[in-house]
DNA sequence: CTGAAAGCGCTTACAG
DNA sequence: CTGAAAGCGCTTACAG
């Protein structure tokens, strides 16, 4: 018994006019009489009439939707951004389509042609890194507007995006080590090829150059289990280490828990800084010290580049600070001052 | 320069025949001679063909898209029931849109229209709990299935279900505490109304009763402020407890936070159990002693039942486990025989 | 200010 | 097996 709803053609009949005149006195749009107006905006709502979005993306050829399209939603990273997508969409009346591709690349492609199909006014997608130059070429080619959640290779091939100061970040975190008398540094990154985590490396090498501290890099998976494994290969060839920057805040608590199994709990064991400022990171013990990058403002502000009239890319970064909490210590032996 | 889609038109041009021959093809159904079928399947490939899913909606009535509208994407436990909608969603070819309503019944019923005007072909919802008996009509009479992911007040309402067994979870809970040794038990919850947290009240405190113990019981915000909040207003109130259940794992996370914080660290302090066995209860210090469900089939089961062919509402419930890591330990004082 | 008409891109009876 | 036609529910020039 699914009820049929009342079309546009219901409401003219109700309000007795021609159902152009309906559809100019339903949309606003000037050159209707007030009283005319009115009496079909009452027959809508009397009918509780609800315009078919598939027949106006038809002939509007705008189907008022956007795709989201990121790893995963259950990195807390992207849950905060969707978040911010998800309320800026929703105030300006547009749905959005949530796809997850794990970062395969013929999940991402065949998600873009699905997103592409439904005609979606715009698609937000974390990276493109892990694509071919002919898949890339696709996108661009597909007549529909991307913004990218992560600097491209080619910052003129066609995308916006949306970043925050990925660079500043790394740099302030370097700092901070550094100025807790730490000499020997370790950082842990995802995949080559991401322009985020490699921002966020140069800005930690540019600070530790200034000091000529030369820390070590560890490359793999940017998740939890990734953040414990890297830790314990670090900690393994590297054991002078005694701070450690973690890419983003999922691989810190990876770090955090490996250390803690491994009888050397932060920050006493080994300081620990993170990177995002996800929720969880003042909730675990210790509280991890971190660089806040705006999450919500970054997705509200990739659906604002969707929804301007102009189609020309755009790309817009937001900054960075440090939130100090107990993962990080001094360093405290008579070897402090050994590093400078 | 927004690129125009070839249509079917043009593959029919190019496959030379006509275009309800093409649809035809292209749909796979028989009637088709197969040189005529390879010919067009061929065009379409030459022309990257993407059918307009407006187009195809409109005539259709369906849009194979379906609504997934929920508190707070933010949540670990939505998250994990968003990957298992997603997946199973995108194994069928059909897109999920996200909504998030934090409880607002107005936001909820916004949503609700929105997605209806949509042509959605189904919504989950994880609670109608907070609509008045008028909106839930509505609901209902939206002529769009609804699956609820929150046992409603009336089960025979005309919605669907999809839950854990969450009398039993509770149940274990009770159990679980009960067999360390723990007598002054506490249980920190979200609001009334919610089948889930009710029926896991109820399993924990039938637990209780079969050794004559009586929990505090303390209602509040489900979320981890909320969990920080009621633990520190139960250990004021009731001093003696020694053991507490929390009704999911983000209000355990937020006691164990608020105990680490007051100087009574789980599980010496205060031993914590909690429920859903998210991703973090691992990985927090100490491991959160939980109660699993298997969200991501939740999820999975929820959009199966949308692509059903059958309207019939159906129920349907999963097991649940404990699972036991380090943030519960046994009663050991001279006191514990005590409440027995 | 209002109406009649065309058309968006499909699918689906209906003939042949 | 294939084609011509109608129609899904809207919007938007185009007349009046």
């Amino acid at each position: 018994m699914r009820q049929s709803r009342a079309t546009i053609k219901d409401v003219a009949r109700e309000a007795g006019v021609n159902i152009s005149t309906a559809s100019r006195a339903l949309a606003g749009s000037y050159g209707v009489h007030p009283d005319t107006r009115e009496r079909v905006i009452r027959a809508a709502e009397r009918l509780s009439y609800q315009p078919n979005s598939s027949a106006r993306g038809l002939v509007t050829g705008r189907s008022r939707t956007i795709g989201l399209l990121i790893s995963d939603i259950r990195n807390p990273f992207f849950a905060e951004v969707a978040r911010g997508v998800e309320d800026a969409a929703a105030g300006a009346g547009v749905q959005v389509f949530l796809c997850n591709s794990d970062m395969d690349a013929g999940k991402q492609m065949g998600h873009f042609q699905a997103l592409r199909a439904r005609q979606v006014d715009g698609i937000i997608m974390n990276t493109v890194s892990n694509l071919d130059a002919q898949q890339r070429q696709e996108l661009t080619d597909g007549g529909v507007p991307v913004v990218l959640l992560n600097a491209p290779p080619d910052l003129h091939a066609g995308f916006s995006v949306v970043v925050c100061d990925n660079f500043q970040g790394g740099f302030l975190a370097g700092q901070h080590l550094l100025a807790l008398g730490h000499r020997e540094l370790g950082h842990i990154t995802g995949p080559r090829g991401h322009g985020n985590f490699l921002l966020r490396a140069q800005g930690f090498l540019k600070a530790c150059e200034a000091v000529s501290v030369r820390p070590v890099v560890l490359r793999g998976e940017h998740s939890f289990a990734g953040g414990i494994e890297l830790t314990r290969k670090m900690l393994h060839q590297h054991p002078g280490i005694t701070a450690l920057f973690a890419a983003n805040d999922v691989m810190a608590f990876g770090a955090i828990h490996a250390l803690s199994d491994m009888g050397r709990p932060a920050p006493a064991g080994l300081s620990v800084i993170g990177f995002d400022d996800v929720d969880m990171a003042s909730v675990i013990t210790p509280g991890l010290t971190t660089i806040r990058q705006p999450m919500r403002d970054i997705g509200a502000a990739a659906v604002q580049i969707l929804l301007r009239e102009s189609d020309a890319p755009e790309q817009r970064m937001f900054g960075v600070r440090l939130i100090e909490r107990q993962s990080c210590a001094a360093f405290v032996t008579l070897a402090a001052g050994a590093g400078g």
